[in-house]
DNA sequence: TATTGTTATACTCTATAACTATA
DNA sequence: TATAGTTATAGAGTATAACAATA
C-alpha cells in the first residue's frame, strides 16, 4: 500500500506535517516526470550545482547540497556511468577531484529544469495567481535564516 | 559553508528543494524540545489523532497519518510502555484494537502541543506577521487538492 | 597530522509477506 | 474469503569508521 497521506480524514495544520508531506508529494511527482530523463530529482539538485560551471570538488557539490561526502560518492558515480559529468583529479590539489558536466549533462539540465518548473506549477494549480510565489518566497526567507546546520 | 553566493551562484530555489529543507529543520527543533516530554514529534502526530477521544482502531490512525499498518505498532507499543495510551479488543469486532489516550496521554498531549506551537512560531519569526498563516494556509489548500497520483 | 575520495559496515525508517485470530 | 494486528524480513537511504593517496 502507497502512503495516501489525502485519506479521508479531518485535517491535520501542524506545520511540520503540512510542509512533509508536500515535500513527499511535489518529489514524487518530480521524480515520476524526470524518469524519461534517466535521472531523480537529487541527482537533478547535483547537476545544478555543477551547471554554475565553476570547477567543483566532490566535497563542494555534497557540502552544497547538505549530504555526507560518502553518499556524493555513489551518486556521481550512477553520473558519471550516465555519461553526464566527468572526473578529473585536481592538478593544484590531487587528493581533489574536479567534477564537471559533459555536453549531454547539460542537455539534460536544461531538459530537467524545464520538466521540474512544469511539475512545480501544477502542483501549485490550486492557489491563487502569485500565492505560489508567496509560498516559495517564504519559505526562501525561513530558510536564509540563522542557526542552519 | 562559504557566503559567495552573489549572482553567478544562485540560491536553491527549487521548491521541492525548500520544502524538504523546512521540512527537516522544523522537525529537528521540535523532536528536540519534545525531548522532556519522552516522545518525538512523529508520536505526538499520532497522540493528535487520539486526542479527538472518539473510539479509534490503530488502521485508523494509521490510515489518518498515511502510514501503513505495520509501522504503527512499534509506535504504539512504545507509547503504551510509557503509559500514554492503551489498546483493548474492540468488543464489537474483536479483531480490532481500540486506542485510547490514557490522563498522563492527556496531559502530554497538551504539553507537546503547547511545545509545537511555540517551537512553530519560533522558527516563523523571520516571516513578517501574517505571513506565517498564509504559508500554513497555502500549504492546506495544496494538500487538499486531489491531485494524488 | 589533516584532508579527499573510497569502501565496507551499520543504522534508521518504512514497506512487503506471512502468520493468527477473528469475522 | 477477507480483515486487523502482529512478526519477521527486506529494501531504501544515509551516516560512521577505516583506509589509501595526497597535502
Amino acid at each position: 500500500m502507497s502512503t495516501d497521506s489525502s485519506a479521508a480524514t479531518p485535517p491535520n495544520d501542524a506545520l511540520g506535517y503540512l510542509l512533509k508531506h508536500a515535500a513527499l508529494r511535489l518529489a514524487t511527482l518530480t521524480d515520476a516526470s524526470l524518469t524519461p530523463l534517466g535521472i531523480d530529482s537529487k541527482d537533478l539538485g547535483a547537476i545544478r550545482v555543477l551547471a554554475r560551471r565553476e570547477p567543483t570538488s566532490q566535497l563542494q557539490v555534497a557540502q552544497t547540497l547538505g549530504i555526507d561526502r560518502t553518499t556524493m560518492v555513489a551518486l556521481l558515480d550512477a553520473l558519471e556511468r550516465q555519461g553526464l559529468v566527468t572526473r578529473q583529479p585536481d592538478p593544484d590539489d590531487r587528493r581533489r577531484n574536479l567534477v564537471e558536466l559533459t555536453n549531454v549533462g547539460t542537455e539534460t539540465y536544461e531538459a530537467g529544469e524545464a520538466i521540474r518548473k512544469a511539475v512545480e506549477a501544477e502542483f501549485l494549480t490550486p492557489l491563487d495567481q502569485g500565492d505560489g510565489e508567496q509560498l516559495r518566497d517564504a519559505l526562501r526567507a525561513l530558510m536564509a535564516a540563522p542557526d542552519a546546520h
